[in-house]
DNA sequence: GCGCATCCCTACCAATCGGTAGGTTGCCGG
DNA sequence: CCGGCAACCTACCGATTGGTAGGGATGCGC
């Protein structure tokens, strides 16, 4: 095993650049694993570091995770603001999110991937405004802003978000289990329908 | 804690209840946990068991989340095989199903939510002919029968499943992270919603 | 040159993990 | 009455978990 040797390593490249790589490192393997099955030591064995450096920077494993989900949050949660920007009806701005969602989603699947472990594993420790809760509730918000749903009340917003959003993560969530089942190859292309479909389900559900 | 007393309590009360009641316990917290987040000890502790017990009769840990994991399938794989009796079309096998399976999930969520998690953490040491794997052979095949999706092969019909599936699951297995944001009155009203929604989506999907 | 903070290390800790070994209890067929 | 078996136990194993303590190397401001 190469690690970095002892000492020699210690002109640091960028202004904390291990701690951003760090935080994308475990963005992959908490989204991989999960929160109980992807280590400490394994995240920082990823760029050659003891794990005592990981704790270093964040102090313990909860708050690394709270990071690295709550940037994968904010990351989608951007989409959304933009797909907010232009003063379209919300069908289409929402429709217009889930839209550059799967695009995130074929070029970092982490992100949603750990958006949906966190919702099964509620492993963070809740931050009021944080991004993951902020983006639940813009997504609510701005269900309950369409015409079909704004007398639906919050409840039936939040059913629509959640199924939504489940059907716009699982396949690129799913992609280690199903190509093991189908096959990769079935499996990408499956991933390339993915997008109209979810759109054909956005539009279909906002608009009845 | 009120572990039975050793010896006074080797009365079994049934032919082997015990193994069920595990069976139960594991796929309850598994469904919870994760296969990582879930010990064996836990699930065994339960049942005022030692995992000794436990692992005397699985013999491992991966063999009885494999059990759980397959029951849990096998119960949703009924459901599917119970809509496909009738010789309906297909699109009505299929609303069939999901209008069931999202009754078994207000009723059992933890198996949809085991169902789920496998697809997410890939644990599960795959058997050929399995409930899970031809739980998912079977939707396949049966969105490939409908009039809309015969054309678009596998991969299509894969997407369709995978959207659907997602879509339909997540309500229930997020509660717990759902409740702690919105309340569980919000929550518990919005999977009453669940059901509904999900049909629609289903029917809009298959039908174009 | 000196103090100090940053970064990362080795060494160590108690707790828990999945799993093995061996013993004890109670039922059941001979 | 007795041997075997299923069920469950305590005790233990090595490995790994998250986390602490403390030290060494580097670079920056003074």
């Amino acid at each position: 095993m190469i690690t970095c040797a002892n000492g020699a390593m210690t002109l640091r490249d960028a202004p904390s650049n291990t701690r951003t790589q760090l935080i994308e490192s475990a963005c992959r393997l908490f989204a991989a694993h999960g929160y109980a099955g992807a280590s400490i030591s394994s995240i920082a064995k990823e760029l050659g570091l003891s794990k005592q450096a990981l704790l270093h920077h964040f102090g313990s494993k909860n708050a690394l995770y709270s990071l690295a989900v709550e940037q994968a949050a904010a990351a989608v949660l951007q989409l959304l603001f933009d797909a907010m920007e232009d003063d379209h009806p919300p069908e289409d701005q929402l429709a217009a999110f889930f839209a550059s969602y799967q695009r995130l989603l074929s070029v970092k699947p982490a992100a949603g991937q750990l958006v949906l472990r966190e919702l099964l594993d509620n492993a963070l420790t809740t931050q009021e405004g944080g991004a993951f809760a902020t983006l639940l509730e813009s997504l609510v918000a701005t269900v309950q802003a369409t015409e079909r749903w704004q007398g639906a009340g919050a409840a039936g917003a939040l059913a629509v978000v959640t199924q939504l959003l489940g059907a716009a993560s699982l396949m690129s969530s799913a992609e280690s289990s199903l190509s093991a089942k189908f096959g990769s190859a079935t499996v990408t292309k499956a991933q390339s329908h993915t997008a109209e479909i979810s759109a054909e389900l956005v539009s279909g559900i906002l608009r009845g």
